[in-house]
DNA sequence: TGGTATTATATGATTGATCCTATATAGGAT
DNA sequence: ATCCTATATAGGATCAATCATATAATACCA
């Protein structure tokens, strides 16, 4: 599971508590592994039990209690064999692609609604990739590794590439169906 | 939910077993919605007591009878609604990115085997699709729509393009790397 | 004779994830 | 005076999905 993975990659920059966890995904891996703070925490404490961290509590008298957590020499191990190990071949589940599957039911100007609909996303998130690099700077300054900061922006050259065709090809799909070229009910 | 609104759409057709429904995933939309068997006869279940579909029991002498579903007025309505509704951005996790976001720590032959992994993975599927037509011939025969068939057509062209353009982009990154563009350790 | 595939449905257990809510304090904004 | 945000952790409920397993008859192949 890559939510336990993604945790031990920050955690062996540096101890996080659930909370600095939290923050460091929603700057980063967030959009591709978006990650709950129930979850994060639940998480926690399982990787705790299998010993891949240990927790120190920090107590504070204005604020609960911090809890501290350690990447363990297990919890490196276990990383760096996720991080060489091949993953299960990808399950993308697309629902858009499900409307698409179905949408010669609909009429015409309702499936060009679906793909400029689909284009906006589309656009809207492209527009968000660019502002990653301001979000994250913090904290990639605080990392302060070239070599890491060279494959955190690989991840995004991915997104941005990826979505970019993707957005390309609907636009064409959109002047093929203004064209008419779709058989008619 | 898509699962749902998948088996309404090829319950629109007509009527179907869940293990006709399992079939026509498998030949079809299993590329970006895969379906279990298990699931499917639950979901059966479940749209019937919401009153999306009905069923009605053929007797078989020498298998277990058959539970023919057909879609009810309230499903095709259901269907519809979902068909041109907008859905809720979608959240792509890539385990794979997670890996490449995490990869500085590894030595830079181990990270090159793992983007060609990725690539090798990419082409498979890419070998996959081409295959698609030839899987889904049957069925396709079967519906015998023209505009049904277009659109099917487009899910498929989308997965090539987006795929296509995620490998050129990693075979980019492979040579990039080979040039040692990633600073060292 | 044994093994596997096909047709057909179904339940139990578990997992990963989401949503909602709770607790507690402090500071700043309206 | 009230509301929102930030800091910090955590449990309950629920959902979608997966895995394993069960039943039951037939047919085909080695």
């Amino acid at each position: 599971m890559s939510l336990e993975h993604a945790m031990l990659g920050f955690l062996r920059y540096t101890p996080l508590t659930g909370y600095d966890l939290k923050k460091a995904f929603d700057v980063s891996v967030r959009h591709f592994w978006p990650a709950d703070q129930s979850q994060i925490y639940r998480t926690l404490a399982r990787m705790a039990e299998r010993g891949w961290v240990e927790m120190e509590v920090i107590p504070q008298e204005e604020r609960p209690n911090r809890k501290v957590y350690h990447i363990t020499e297990a919890g490196q191990g276990e990383l760096r064999r996720w991080l060489v190990a091949p993953l299960p071949p990808d399950d993308r589940r697309l629902p858009w692609l499900v409307q698409v599957f179905f949408s010669g039911q609909l009429d015409d100007e309702e499936i060009l609604a679906l793909f400029e609909r689909e284009a906006e996303q589309l656009r809207a998130r492209l527009a968000r990739y660019t502002q990653v690099p301001q979000e994250s700077a913090a904290y990639v300054e605080q990392i302060g590794s070239p070599r890491e900061t060279f494959f955190w922006m690989l991840t995004l050259e991915y997104g941005v590439t990826v979505n970019r065709a993707a957005l390309e090809w609907i636009e064409e799909v959109i002047r093929r169906l203004r064209r008419g070229e779709q058989p008619s009910r």
